[in-house]
RNA sequence: GGCCCGGUGGUCAAGCGGUUAAGACACCGCCCUUUCACGGCGGUAACACGGGUUCGAUUCCCGUCCGGGUCACCA
């Protein structure tokens, strides 16, 4: 029978929900549901400096918002627990200890100085450990020991030969074992190396599938290495494609924080739905067999398959962003859209009492993103300063003569009219025009200039006349009469 | 610099030896229209280069070039 996937999301608490991170998490949920299998939460806080308040929390709520949800995990439990490195420090010395009995890994007393001087020394920037300390003497090492010297435990890379492994996506990939340097496996302070604390857990919490960003392609024979003196099985890889970002000289490099907002929450803030950006995301390094884009959770769980999963690195998109986040508003029913969209509609009125949900409905059809909206209606409040010059336009035939007429004859059809509802002012306004012998569009531009003082607006006259009511109207429009006699 | 990985329009991408080389975003034009947006229609635009293999290469192999990743007591 077939073994249950198990995949993990292994983030260290840094106090943000990097987009690529979130990628991974995705990919990993994925490959887990799709399979019918398990997503673990393991959270990786081996180093103790970087220690960041909230940030488990953080990491717990992203998942929820992106719908990641994980069946096992610091805050849920399970039976591999517990689910924080830093609770499971003792054991990772114990393995390291056996590997030492077997040869495989070494004592170094080698001070950070002694490190550093190696590197400056020959003027070689990437020059790696010269280990030093492989071959001590028992005796030696016994009495460095007991002298309680500082010591890290390094693990011991064969010299010569290759080692290969098989990548789901990227297939066989082989390095020369003399590239692999003794990496460090215990820290100094008894705290495990991301490297080392990754395979005993993932190890233990038999974790089949290891999906991860490719930056780890290079160092995954050190991690096989490791399996292999342990005599442990050997999980998957599923090595994800990069997501880049473009630097401001138009080169990419691994997206990060100079490339804007690129944490999952600095994109809810700006405006964009956890959906979009999930579905995004999805579609960085990943497509569906047709042609279709957009995609739920629940879809994508069916549709998910690590085959169509590419190997180069894709760039990271605001403007297709956008579209999404635009597809995913439209969508959106209307109870939700308000409730997305009241707060920055509240900002954008201030203190003026107009019909949210009259508003609300105009802006949901051209938003692209909510942080938007302030400015889009914030003629609603207060009308603009603006140049008479915008009452000419072509394409509806005005002139700043038959606006004027336009404007004159609206305002009294407008006061006179008792029931102000969109209906209403609709009728009365192409009546209007009708009686004019004007096109409609003759009859609405100078009106919506007159009321809004921009030249574009989100919704036609007829909407900003009813959000902005009666006496409001009439006042903008006699403002504009005088403007213009 | 060594090693690893990649290279189809500006971006995301299908393709898997024979195609008029899909589709989406962006951009441009037209239509719709009450401005904008939405929607509809159409358009510009790509297989990095050089060698092979083959009747035939975007597709397979090699080299070059370009891009990225990695070389921490970070993860």
């Amino acid at each position: 029978m077939e073994k249950k996937v198990r995949t993990r999301f292994a983030p260290s608490p840094t106090g943000f929900m990097h987009i690529g991170n979130l990628r991974t998490a995705l990919f990993e949920y994925l490959i887990a549901k799709s399979g019918g299998g398990d997503f673990v939460l393991r959270i990786e806080d081996t180093d103790q400096n970087r220690y960041v308040e909230g940030a488990e929390e953080l990491i717990y709520k992203s998942l929820k918002i992106a719908g990641l949800k994980h069946d096992e995990g610091p805050d849920i439990g399970g039976k591999f627990g517990p689910y924080v490195q830093s609770l499971r420090r003792e054991r990772y010395m114990e393995y390291a200890k056996e590997l030492i009995d077997k040869g495989k890994a070494y004592y170094c007393f080698c001070s950070k100085e002694r490190l550093e001087s190696l590197k400056t020394e020959n003027g070689n920037e990437f020059g790696g450990y010269d280990r030093h300390c492989r071959n001590l003497k028992n005796e030696e090492v016994k009495k460095n020991l007991s002298q309680g010297l500082p010591f890290v435990i390094r693990q011991k890379m064969p010299l010569g030969g290759v080692t290969t492994f098989e990548d789901e996506v990227f297939g066989e990939v082989t390095v020369e074992n003399k590239e692999l340097e003794d990496q460090i496996l215990v820290k100094a302070d008894g705290y495990p190396t991301y490297n080392f604390a990754n395979v005993i857990d993932d190890h233990e919490m038999q974790i089949t599938d290891i999906v991860r960003g490719c930056e780890y392609l290079s160092s995954t024979p050190k991690y096989n290495l490791l399996y292999e003196a342990f005599g442990w099985e050997i999980p998957r890889y599923i090595h994800l494609p990069l997501i880049m970002g473009k630097n401001p000289d138009g080169t990419v490099s691994k997206l990060s924080k100079r490339h804007g907002a690129v944490s999952f929450e600095d994109l809810l803030n700006d405006g964009y739905l956890p959906e979009a950006v999930i579905n995004y995301i999805v579609l960085l390094g990943w497509c569906p067999e047709g042609n279709r884009e957009l995609f739920s959770l629940e879809e994508l769980v069916k549709e998910f398959s690590i085959k169509r999963i590419s190997k180069s690195p894709a760039v990271f998109d605001y403007d297709k962003l956008d579209w999404f986040n635009g597809e995913y508003i439209r969508k959106e029913s209307t109870q939700d859209f308000i409730k997305h969209a009241e707060n920055y509609i509240r900002q954008g009125i201030g203190d003026k009492n107009f019909d949210i949900k009259k508003i609300a409905s105009v802006l949901q059809q051209r938003l692209v993103k909510f942080t938007q909206i302030p400015d889009m209606i914030s003629f609603l409040p207060d009308l603009p300063e603006y140049d008479k010059d915008l009452f000419i336009n072509k394409k509806s035939k005005t002139n700043l003569e038959n606006s004027l007429s336009v404007l004159k004859e609206a305002k009294t059809a407008l006061e006179n009219l008792d029931k102000w509802d969109f209906e209403s002012i609709h009728d009365l306004i192409l009546g209007l025009a009708k009686k004019m012998g004007v096109k409609n569009g003759t009859m609405m531009w100078p009106v919506r200039i007159a009321v809004s003082g921009q030249q574009t607006t989100p919704g036609g006259a007829i909407e900003i006349l009813d959000i902005l009511g009666k006496d409001e109207s009439i006042k903008r429009i006699s403002y504009a009469i005088e403007k213009l006699s």
